[in-house]
DNA sequence: CCAAACTCTATCAACTTGGTAGGGATTATC
DNA sequence: GATAATCCCTACCAAGTTGATAGAGTTTGG
């Protein structure tokens, strides 16, 4: 290996780095991990709807909580198809929630909005596929510390309901980077 | 509330969900969530880099790696940047690590290939940004819970590094979906 | 001076995201 | 049975991201 303390060379690098880092947090715009604005509007409708205990239009959900209206709409359809609300069409028509808000957990809405949870193919149980660049699935140091990230994010998602979400105002220590 | 019970109704939603589950799983084809390719790209080479415990050129990495060898100089000139390799140009140049593999976490490495690890930007603490369309952050229910997520994330990322990847073979059970 | 290596910037195709648009189907009411 | 309100469905689109590829420039050893 060549010489790590090349002189004034560590110092260089940390200011080289720390600026790096400045402009790329300044600029950081985007978060599209984890859960999508599309996934957000649908948990939004569903805490509404929870929280109105009672079948809501369309058009008072998107109002009730600044969501685009035709956006919404496919967002509901879709939510109606995997069995999680339930519709009435025509005058006076609306959704409501299909099961107790209690049994609709965050991982559910997430899944069907967002597909599958787990950061990689090769560790989803419903969607379970290899990686395309994988030698060795078992001996890959990459999937065995996402396995944990991903069983992680899948307790707490899995074991959150619509209903905690509405009940629990517990508070928010502002965390992760 | 309307009717829940229409008779066969619940039935017909079950089955149809189950038709639409299917279809969902059967093309889910995207995992973009989490960690992109570059990212993994980048955590194999170090690892590669931990493992050799010396400095390897470009295109040895590329090799051993299957990383496409254009894409991998982009990749070590922004760890570069970052502060976590040096390198050497010329004739017999290549990479090496730039502090030992223990104090190069995942979580590091994550940020600066793909940005905030939160899910939110709410909820980024090195790159907070109010959500567009937030109106009261202390009351909401979808960060309330994220930020849980968040943590648990950052918990297993930030305590994880390339040294351990390259050492601990313990097992994994196919986690989340 | 040359060849081998890293450095940097530009470009690109394919795909995803976040919406918009518009017509069709169903229902309550008059 | 007309009408208006509502959900249902499909198509489309702009902007941005991802995962590269290309190529010219710079440094170094011999």
């Amino acid at each position: 290996m060549f010489c790590l303390n090349v002189r004034g060379g560590t110092l260089l690098q940390g200011a080289k780095a720390a600026i790096y880092s400045i402009i790329q947090i300044e600029f950081a715009e985007r978060f599209p991990k984890v859960i999508s604005q599309k996934a957000k509007y649908a948990l939004r409708a569903l805490v509404a709807l929870a929280r109105a205990g009672d079948s809501m239009m369309i058009g008072e959900i998107a109002e009730a909580e600044r969501i685009p209206r035709k956006f919404l709409e496919q967002i509901l359809l879709e939510l109606k198809h995997h069995g999680i609300v339930m519709s009435k069409r025509g005058k006076f028509g609306g959704y409501a929630l299909l099961a107790p808000a209690a049994q609709i957990t965050f991982g559910a809405v997430l899944r069907i909005i967002d597909g599958p949870i787990a950061p990689l193919p090769c560790l989803s149980r419903i969607a379970y596929r290899r990686c395309a660049d994988c030698r060795a699935e078992e001996e890959c140091e990459i999937r065995r510390v996402f396995a944990r990230v991903a069983t992680s994010a899948r307790d707490v998602l899995d074991r959150t309901s619509i209903a905690d979400a509405v009940a629990a105002p517990e508070p928010v220590e502002a965390g992760a980077a």
